[in-house]
DNA sequence: GCAAACTAATTGCAATTGCAATTATCCCAT
DNA sequence: ATGGGATAATTGCAATTGCAATTAGTTTGC
């Protein structure tokens, strides 16, 4: 019996990895085909505009999109130099600094929606009812969650 | 109704990625920390343990681990440079080869399940019960046999 | 039998990532 | 107030990826 069920698990296991490469990879396509940026800048876009003034310090940045610091550090670089977010000092900490988003940064985003959020509905989300949608929050809730060991 | 499913398709997703970079990340440096070789050789060297002679030809290895030929050719060096893997030539066309696994492959196949398997175990297995895994294996086939758009 | 189109694998090169310093500033205990 | 240890962000450099071009060999149609 429980070997049964670790092979559940374990098939599981790897149908989640291959479920994200080939969504992912779909959805890039799109993104890449309709001649807009990657998903990471999607992710770094989204996070600043969801937040009050637009604007978030690179460390929190870096932890709401999960990559390391080094990496932001320069996917801002490629952000700002598309006009996409601005870096700001941090007045009480000079070491600092905030990444805004600018204006066609929302534009962006808004742009990069129209397809991303198409490509999460055909891929993603029209293969999922009501019952199975609650059901995975459920368990990635817990996934995410979890203190491990 | 439809906006609400939707809002909870969105999370859904959302945390779908969420969960891929944390338990990946936390499976890589399980491995790492072990001196162990990133989960991309796992996934190769376990491609070949699974097929009859061990062997496989290099575009069927690209299909079976889904990363683009050139990026396989290049990780293939790196596992026969590591003696885990050899390129044999192929008797019937000579334009191809097939990858085989090695003694030393399937020893360190075994050595990274010690790790990866246990890693499975602890941030995924364990916390989905039966009922959940049957789910979303369900919901996990359908996302990855998708004919699509 | 042979040119054109196709497929297998590799290679070149630029872009991105990962990891270990580095630089600048801040905080805290003495 | 000040020296030691943390924290913020960036940088250097090597490893990996992504994409286009290349090389070599095979198949098809005439």
């Amino acid at each position: 019996m429980s070997i049964e069920l670790s092979k559940a698990h374990n098939l599981a296991w790897r149908r989640f990895l291959t479920a994200h490469v080939m969504l992912i990879e779909k959805i890039e396509a799109d993104l890449a085909q309709a001649g807009l940026p990657p998903l990471g800048w999607y992710d770094v876009m989204f996070a600043l505009s969801e937040v009050s003034e637009h604007k978030l310090r690179l460390h929190e940045l870096a932890q709401a999109v999960l990559i390391t610091r080094s990496n932001l550090s320069r996917l801002l670089d490629r952000l700002e130099l598309a006009g996409l977010i601005q870096r700001e000092q941090c007045p009480s900490d000079r070491r600092g600094a905030f990444a805004v988003l600018t204006e066609a940064g929302f534009t962006m985003l808004d742009r990069m929606w129209l397809v991303y959020g198409k490509g999460i509905e055909k891929y993603f989300a029209r293969h999922l009812d009501p019952t199975e949608v609650q059901l995975l929050l459920g368990i990635l809730q817990k996934l995410t969650s979890s203190p491990d060991c």
